[in-house]
DNA sequence: TATTGTTATACTCTATAACTATA
DNA sequence: TATAGTTATAGAGTATAACAATA
């Protein structure tokens, strides 16, 4: 039932593969750009709708100071608008502003475009599959890695950075 | 025929997600090591062969400078071994030692059980499937950036890094 | 006491530029 | 001239520790 160790050691150079060409083409795709990957990767999570902070780095997956560091760069940018969560006095609730959700509509454009391009040679089915699978690799990481890293009793203020991929 | 533009638009996200996830995993599982992340990654692709560093930084597609820090920081672990090319004064041959071979299996055999534990509820042939995919998508972006980012001449010392990522 | 967020500091990984030595 | 490799420097992205303000 389980996967043969040889079939898992493939699988880890595989993944790690991946990593290395998606920098990359990463870097060459985003080179000169004033938003880097990682200020990308936070105006997508804002651009699903308005947050605090501490949902921002659950989900992006950062400690909450380096995403306190990238709100400021975002608001500095001019691309999300921060304001006073009214329910609770110490929560900021961060949103985009209409140059942020311009911007990110432009990232994805972009993006969406040049992997159009870089895959011209595959079907609709291929690219379909290809989702899928990546998407149940990285929900089993994700959990694996939640269980793993939460063996007991575990505060929110002593959860690492692996521990704050949020479960959805 | 081609990619639906929703379907790449969604593909790009699978992509990135996968990034983040593996990058705390990756984190976690390695925390306090010795050897870090890309250290490792250079101990697995001269752990292939005996070669020139500047074969090691084609196929880890980072920079030359990059790769010279690395194999210093080995060397001065005792992992790997520089000598002299004897076919060309200006190039040096980097390989294993024995500590170096056997740190590599450490890591992999490390790395391999911790995939296996995480995937524990998947079937052989998801594994398998998955790894194919992997397989051809990295394929397919290390083509097309290569193809894209060579559109007349250029020669190896005027290349970057994401023209470096080696054919095969 | 616990949580939200910030600042200070440091580490990892990477790149470009300038250089030496050899081909 | 071109290539192999190194050193110096800088930048992006991240983490931990220490802190202030609020719940």
């Amino acid at each position: 039932m389980a996967v043969a160790p040889d079939t898992a050691a493939d699988l880890v150079y595989r993944i790690f593969d991946l990593q290395r060409v998606v920098r990359c083409v990463a870097a060459a795709s985003f080179r000169g750009q004033d938003t880097g990957v990682a200020l990308q990767g936070v105006l997508r999570f804002v651009g699903e709708g308005e947050s605090r902070a501490t949902q921002l780095a659950e989900r992006l997956g950062v400690s909450a100071p380096v995403l306190s560091r990238h709100i400021a760069d975002l608001e500095e940018q001019g691309y999300v608008i921060r304001r006073q969560d009214p329910d609770d006095g110490r929560a900021q609730l961060v949103a985009l502003s209409p140059a942020g959700a311009d911007k990110l509509r432009k990232i994805e454009e972009h993006r969406t475009a040049t992997l159009q391009e870089y895959l011209s040679d595959w079907s609709q089915e291929d690219a379909e599959d290809t989702a899928r699978i990546l998407t149940k690799l990285s929900e089993s990481l994700k959990h694996s890695a939640r269980a793993h890293a939460l063996p007991a009793h575990s505060t929110a203020a002593s959860a690492t950075a692996s521990q704050n991929l949020q479960e959805h």
